[in-house]
DNA sequence: ATAATTGCAAAAGCTTTGCATGGCC
DNA sequence: GGCCATGCAAAGCTTTTGCAATTAT
């Protein structure tokens, strides 16, 4: 069951547990990697047919706001989101909206100290993410 | 006369070169690094009063098409736009929407390396870019 | 009980489209 | 002269806002 999950993870943060945020949830932990409100919504009218989408706006603001998913950037303004928070980096490819996720624990020591050994003299790192263009090929 | 090289950049590239191209040209090349078209488009006035919207994101459009700036990417769904294609990274704030370009043929080459000996199974790599995401201090 | 969330409707923003006018080559 | 780019107006989307009704705690 998909729900205790969803319900676990909205209770752990201290949010209200509504319908409608279990059907956001359900949807980013089970189905398309990198979704857009768009898409949300589309699947979210099937068990709610009613539901708004400043709510579906709502939710997803509020998710981001509790580090629950994240923002995914892109270069042509479409808004996507990612239930993935640990650390990890992404593929893009050149040619389609696809978007894939890579783990790699080797790349992330690698840069956790090349920037350890090269700082910023302006700049506190938080975060490094590597994006890597490129082409999907048929497997 | 920064005019000429703006003259220059699109007479290369086979494009027309009309006095508002050369306007957008010249502030992506001069003003701020990483403007967003309400940004261009405010500047734009000061010396084309009468420019349109449509225009402004028609001239961005065929400059990103001809690769003579690039699209920046955001988590926020605001467009920006980079005037600089040579191979660069990004530092972002967490805090503001300042992004800044950083060089470093060291880590260039690092990640090259690197996927030179990793590869993926399905996907050919093009482009490696590094988005760090962290705190501007003052100097 | 009461404070937060939802749904609805309207407003506000942003981007695209269609077309006549004007300007580059 | 011919074709492309521009400006204008309107249309099309996306996102935000305000508020009354509903719901979770």
């Amino acid at each position: 069951m998909v729900n205790k999950t969803a319900i676990k993870i909205l209770t752990d943060k201290g949010l209200r547990v509504t319908p409608q945020r279990i059907g956001v949830l359900d949807i980013l932990l089970n189905l398309d990697n990198h979704p857009t409100i768009e898409y949300i919504t589309e699947y979210l009218r099937i068990n709610f047919p009613r539901i708004s989408d400043s709510t579906v706006y709502n939710i997803l603001d509020t998710f981001v706001k509790n580090g629950i998913i994240n923002r995914v950037k892109t270069e042509n303004g479409i808004i996507r989101f990612d239930p993935v928070t640990e650390q990890h980096h992404h593929l893009y490819s050149a040619d389609s909206e696809q978007i894939e996720d890579f783990f790699d624990t080797e790349l992330d020591k690698l840069l956790n100290d090349y920037f350890r050994k090269k700082q910023f003299p302006n700049f506190k790192i938080e975060d490094i993410r590597v994006h890597i263009k490129g082409i999907f090929t048929p497997a």
